[in-house]
DNA sequence: TCGGCAATTGGAAGCGCTTCCATGGAAGCG
DNA sequence: CGCTTCCATGGAAGCGCTTCCAATTGCCGA
């Protein structure tokens, strides 16, 4: 067992070129004529050769590491295909690139959450960062991470974020608007909302596009109720009676994700509610859980998976100086309304 | 922005003794004074000094890397709480233990699926393997990594993959012969099983447990009827049919995971039957899905998040040697029937 | 008093790779 | 035809750390 992997100098040995030679094959570099090409991957190929990636980044400089950070606590939502979906996304991107992720997971609330973040930095020299909301609108946080030398990514800034890095994320406001008027189509007009954690600004972003289409109508604050949870099943739970004994009874319950309605469904269940005649209830996201539920949601899908993708493919962009624009950009993906049947006319 | 990061040899020359006196600090070596520690901790402090972690597998030749190769697709099974679970007790364990853990997925039936985990160890110069049904059960994938020098954990393997290497799981069979105990508590005498993908041997288990009970009331192989489905939500809506309108129409639904089970509440609701009145269901694993359906789903707990946090305490003792045990261990965690409301008297 | 041994420290040699700079020859120029 | 320029290659110097081995010190028992 365990026999020793062979070394660049080997390959050079067999091929009969120097070590520098091999080192310029192996990474695409120029000046080397196609026969001697052709003859240092033939004797990769025969030893099987694997280039050690921490000699590399070693003598090179480069970690090829990057670093996606999440909030949400997974002993809360255990469930949060959010999540998971980006990370999912970004794996895989990075085994198509190259590269790997370090996946952390540092809660909202932590005292040194900056420093837990900065420290993925300098204790494992991550060369790219990935923020998901709500440290995607952490100014501070992006600042101190880019002062740092680390390239930053945020997926779905709500705002501030917007303009200090890279990012990627649907178009959350029109997102809301979208939901909204289909209700409103459906003959809704009162209405409750529930939106999730505080400085998720995306999130929020939801709510705006809700309050557009609303206002659009000629509707106004008379006619909805705001509700804050915090994106768990649990919060849609606790926050459906409140809701549903409001002195103005909605017909139309929007939710700013899928497990905070999938909450506000297994509540009216209990209490003996018909849905969707009852009550129409929808979701955000389009996560699997829209999917299992009885009856199944009605919310509004966006490509989570992508997005995690998209976000490391903007990193190593940045990284391998493909994209030296000087201004940030910012990667919009389509969402769409996805009618189950969680929802009916009024 | 960037400015380098201090070196080994920037805290030797501030603490004023020689660079492999730090290392011996940092590694927590013997034979070093108490006062020279101190003031090697100090210098580290003051320049907050991080060892760079490629350097120094390079020089010791351990990598502090760890592999965990699931096979679940999370395309078809985006929701795939066991497998996101465990990835995330294997990341805080080693958050602890200052490893890294690097995440992959192969699904079962990609043609080069060994290749693909054994590329994980030569080209990332993984030491250790996190292997999760049906892995768990792959013999000749064992043997691969063993013979490569990298040490192995499985995940509840299921019989093959126990004497092979290191593992950790419930005992599945107990699992499932306490929730038909449960069942048959309550009256049932007619039941389906729905069991799990070929080859998930842990998951046959439960099978095996199911009929372990039945025969032990004399019930035999005509009281009950066996399909199998692949995990996933959609196989326990498609598998439904076929046992609803079995001839010998169960009492009781007994489902290897949760996700199929949340399949077949969710077929039963299409067809309007009442659930647990018509028909007793029950999952495995507790997974939240359990806790979010309607009704909420009675169910055999597993601790699935410390079932990867041992895997990977498991690995690290056999790395540092802390673990020299020339037998396997096999660590065994305690399941739990969670009663729900799934379930009824027949 | 002296060899012997443990405790403590340092010097030197790499780990496997990339980067910088030098070399020799072919090709291009007026 | 003598010059610069470009191309293809190699030599040497590290990247920041650990490991092996040697050196120094202090203390023991005989």
């Amino acid at each position: 067992m365990k026999t020793k992997r062979p070394t660049i100098d080997d390959v050079a040995r067999l091929s009969g070129v120097a070590r520098v030679t091999v080192s310029r094959v192996l990474n695409g570099g120029p000046n080397v004529r196609d026969e001697v090409r052709a003859r240092v991957m033939q004797a990769v190929e025969s030893l099987d050769y694997k280039v050690n990636p921490q000699a590399r980044s070693l003598a090179g400089g480069a970690s090829r590491l990057l670093a996606f950070v999440f909030a949400s606590d997974p002993d809360n939502e255990p469930n949060s295909y959010y999540e998971s979906a980006l990370e999912l996304g970004a794996l895989r991107a990075c085994l198509a690139l190259g590269y790997q992720v370090l996946v952390q997971n540092v809660p909202q609330r932590t005292p040194d959450r900056h420093k837990r973040v900065l420290d993925l930095i300098t204790t494992q020299r991550c060369e790219g960062l990935i923020l998901s909301p709500p440290y995607s609108d952490d100014v501070a946080l992006i600042e101190a991470a880019l002062d740092l030398g680390c390239k930053v990514v945020t997926v779905s800034p709500g705002g501030p974020g917007l303009g200090k890095a890279d990012g990627v994320g649907v178009d959350d406001e029109a997102g809301g608007y979208d939901i909204a008027r289909e209700l409103l189509r459906l003959g809704h007009r009162r209405f409750g909302f529930i939106a999730g954690l505080e400085g998720h600004l995306s999130a929020d972003r939801r709510l705006e596009g809700f309050q557009r289409a609303l206002i659009e109508q000629g509707l106004g604050e008379g006619d909805y109720v705001v509700s804050r949870g915090d994106f768990t099943f649990r919060s849609g739970v606790d926050l459906a009676p409140r809701l549903l004994d409001h002195p103005l009874r909605p017909t139309a319950l929007v939710c700013a994700n899928d497990d905070m309605a999938a909450g506000v469904l297994s509540a009216a269940h209990a209490r003996g509610l018909n849905i969707p005649r009852d009550l129409s209830i929808t979701g955000f996201d389009d996560a699997p859980v829209a999917a299992i539920v009885w009856p199944p949601l009605t919310t509004v899908h966006q490509p989570v998976k992508v997005l995690g993708q998209r976000a490391v493919e903007l990193l190593v962009a940045r990284l391998t100086g493909a994209n030296t624009e000087p201004k940030t950009v910012f990667q919009q993906l389509d969402h769409a309304v996805v009618s189950r049947q969680t929802t009916t006319a009024a």
